[in-house]
DNA sequence: ATATGTGCCATGTATATGAAGGGTACATCT
DNA sequence: AGATGTACCCTTCATATACATGGCACATAT
């Protein structure tokens, strides 16, 4: 598998190794079970920092598009294909499309509801 | 009616008289029909920017508390007792709690959560 | 000893947002 | 003339977040 970085591309250095290795699963030119460069590995050889990679290699683990295994290396999931053509970002975006409309619909405004969002997320009590 | 500002609340001054005049339409300190003072005189009285009032007195507006006559000045909205106590804050931060809850059910990370909401809110396309 | 993934500490940069203030101008009516 | 709410332009400051980086440490198994 070759992967290959833009530094001049806008889409973050994580998420282009993320839509790359995504992409290689579902093209089949990773099989379910492949090992993958180790952390260290990749990120030397992409000249990118390790720190970079693991985050990449932890969201493809969350989505069950990977498998790590310690101290064994990383594989590609045995569901990883199936898995690979989830499209997460869609679907909270969705809910979250649905609840922002109906925020507004109520009257709130723009800036209330990102005020109300970012309380929520740090867990703060409304005022 | 007396306003205090706080300039050490870490509250707004806007959101701090926006909640003082509602607790006074509440307590009915403050009567449907009562004439409040001019956005430049309680400007002038808090010795703040005519701007913050403003901002105060247009979300009083829109949540129906308060009606702006223009050159007659501004008034105590007849529904205000009624329309002061919905709380539209807790009515979206209810919303959007529920909404992120399960989001972080179906395993997106807070950051992604983040992130789709500022796109929504931007009209962005999902990437 | 070496390599694996993972954890925590920290830094710096860039971007976006809110809050508040300053200034000017308008149409309106008293 | 003076007051009303409102609209537009602008700047400044603080905060929050994402991204990427760096160092150090751990338990694990080869």
């Amino acid at each position: 598998m070759e992967i290959a970085i833009d530094i001049d591309d806008p889409m973050p250095l994580f998420a282009q190794l993320v839509s790359q290795i995504k992409h290689a699963v579902g093209s089949s030119a990773l099989a379910p079970g492949n090992a993958l460069p180790s952390i260290r590995q990749l990120a030397n050889d992409l000249d990118i920092n390790a720190k970079t990679v693991a985050k990449a290699y932890r969201q493809l683990e969350r989505d069950s598009i990977i498998q790590t295994r310690g101290y064994r290396g990383t594989f590609v999931h045995p569901d990883a294909q199936a898995n690979c053509t989830i499209d997460l970002d869609a679907i909270i975006t969705g809910k979250l499309e649905a609840t922002i409309i109906a925020c507004r619909a109520d009257g709130a405004t723009d800036s209330e509801i990102r005020i109300a969002f970012s309380n929520v997320m740090n867990n703060k009590k409304g005022a």
